[in-house]
DNA sequence: GCTGTACTGCTTACACCGTACGCAGAAGTT
DNA sequence: AACTTCTGCGTACGGTGTAAGCAGTACAGC
C-alpha cells in the first residue's frame, strides 16, 4: 500500500463521497443525501432528541434497518447532518478589504449558521473536524489571513479561537432563550430571568463581583445589547491578532 | 410569594443544597455526594458512555430506581457530576500582579481541569451555567478584572471568551489524541495522524491554505508545540483585552 | 403508648433505543 | 443459465431511562 492509502474512518469517506458503489446488486431506492436531509428535517422541526433511526427511516419511507445500508452508525449520520447543516462557508469579502473584516465576516456568519439550526450545538462531537464543509470553513478562515505575516500554526490557533468563541456564544444565548421558553416568558425576558435566578443563588455567599455585575446587567438585556456583547469578544480577539501582526511587519 | 421566590430548576436547587430533608421517614442510606462521586468514578474509569443509572446504582450498592430518590433525572446527575468534576476555581494569584497573569492562570487551570477528566467535554449542557462551582469560577474570573476600568458586560464577555477557548482547545486536542488511540499509534503521533488524514482528503480540490499549513505542521507536533499554540490563542485574547484597557485609562 | 403520615428502598413494567443477523429477491457478470 | 453481490426488510437482543405501586421505617401529634 502506498502512502496514499491513509486509513480513513468510514463515516469520513462517506462524507467526502469516496465510497464508490460497484453497482452490482439492485438499485438503491434512496441517496445518502436524502437520508441526511430527512434527519435534518426531523431535527429542525422536533429537535435533535427526536432523531432516531426509526424516526428518520419513517420520514423517508423505508424500514428502520434499511438506513444501515447508507450509514454505518447513527453517530455517523449525526456527523453528516452536522456537516451539511453548517453548509459551506460564506463567499469571502473583497480581499483588498483586509484580514480583519474578512475574519469578522467569517465568524459572524458561523454564528448565524448555528443560530439557524440550534440543534447543531447538541450533536456530540466524534473526533477532530474532518467533514468536507468543516474543512472548507477552515480553508476559508485561513485564507482570510493570507496576506498577513502570521506563521501557519498562529493562523490555525486564530481560526480555532474564533470558531470556539462563536460556538460558546451561540450555546450560551440559545441555552438562555430555551430555558426561558417553557416557563411562559417571552424570549426577551430570557436573559433577565437568568440573572434573576443567579441573583437568588448568590444572595448569600461571597460573590461581590457577580452581584455588582448583576446590578448592572439587570436593566439591559435585549437583543441589541446581546449582539453588542458578541461583537465585544470578537473585537478583543481581532485586536489581539492585530497587535501581533503589527509586531511582525514585513514577514 | 415575595420576589425572593424565583422559580429554580430542581436540579439547581439540589446542586446548591437548597432542598432540606424533613427527616420524617427512614434514614437515607446514601448521600447525594456519594451518588455523584460514584457517577464520576464510573466516568473516570470507563468513560461517560458507561454512566447509566443502573451502573451507578450498582457501584453504590442500591437498586437502580433508588437513585431517583436522590436525583430527579439522569440529566441532573450529569450536571452535578460536571459541577463537582470541575471543582472550585484555583486560588487567585497575588492581586498586585495585575489582571493579565490572573486571567492566564484562571484559563490555564480551567484547561487543566478538563484534561484531568476528559469526559466532562461530552456532558450535554442543559441550560446556562448555574452550578455552584461554575458560578464560583465565574466570580473568580470577574475578580481578576476587578482593578480594570472595563464595564460589567465587557468583563463577562472576556470571561466567556476565555472559557470558550479553553473548552474548544481541550476538545480538539483530546479528540485528536483519542482518535489516534485504538489505531495502535502513540499519543505523540496523534496530531501527525490527523494531518496525514487531512492531507489525503484535501489532495484533490482547492485547499491552498490548508496544504501550505500542513506542509508546515508536518514536522512539528509534539506536546510542547501544542502547548505553545494554546498559549498563542490565550495571548491573543489577553492582548485584545489589554488594548481595550489601555484605551480607557482611569475609569 | 398509639396512629397517621411522610419518607425510604425496591420490584415490576413499559416504551423505546441502536443494531447484529439472516433472508428473499433484484441486478449485474461470466 | 449460474453465480455473485447488493438491496430492503423482519426479527430479535440487550440495553436504556423512568412511571407506578408496594411494604416497611421513623418521626409528629395525640
Amino acid at each position: 500500500m502506498s502512502d496514499a492509502d491513509v486509513e480513513l474512518p468510514e463515516g469520513i469517506e462517506l462524507a467526502w463521497g469516496l465510497r464508490e458503489r460497484p453497482g452490482k446488486g439492485p438499485r438503491r431506492s434512496l441517496t445518502l443525501e436524502q437520508v441526511v436531509a430527512a434527519g435534518i428535517a426531523v431535527a429542525d422541526s422536533e429537535g435533535l432528541a427526536a432523531v432516531s433511526m426509526s424516526r428518520v427511516a419513517g420520514e423517508v419511507g423505508v424500514a428502520t434497518m434499511s438506513l444501515y445500508r447508507y450509514v454505518p452508525t447513527k453517530s455517523d449520520l449525526l456527523d453528516l447532518m452536522l456537516d451539511t447543516a453548517y453548509g459551506g462557508p460564506p463567499d469571502p469579502l473583497d480581499p483588498d478589504a483586509g484580514w480583519r473584516p474578512a475574519l469578522a465576516h467569517w465568524a459572524t456568519e458561523l454564528l448565524a449558521r448555528i443560530r439557524r439550526r440550534p440543534w447543531v450545538r447538541h450533536v456530540p462531537v466524534g473526533g477532530p473536524p474532518m467533514g468536507p464543509n468543516q474543512v472548507r470553513w477552515l480553508e476559508q478562515g485561513l485564507a482570510a489571513l493570507r496576506d498577513t505575516d502570521l506563521r501557519g500554526t498562529a493562523r490555525l490557533s486564530t481560526i480555532l479561537l474564533l470558531s470556539g468563541y462563536a460556538r460558546t456564544w451561540a450555546s450560551l444565548t440559545l441555552d438562555m432563550a430555551e430555558a426561558a421558553v417553557g416557563s411562559g416568558v417571552t424570549p426577551d425576558e430570557a436573559g433577565e430571568r437568568y440573572w434573576r435566578q443567579l441573583e437568588r443563588l448568590t444572595r448569600t455567599g461571597p460573590y461581590p463581583e457577580l452581584r455588582r455585575l448583576m446590578a448592572e446587567a439587570a436593566q439591559d438585556g435585549d437583543d441589541e445589547e446581546l449582539d453588542a456583547e458578541w461583537r465585544f469578544g470578537l473585537d478583543r480577539i481581532l485586536d489581539g491578532v492585530a497587535a501581533l501582526v503589527r509586531d511582525r511587519p514585513g514577514g
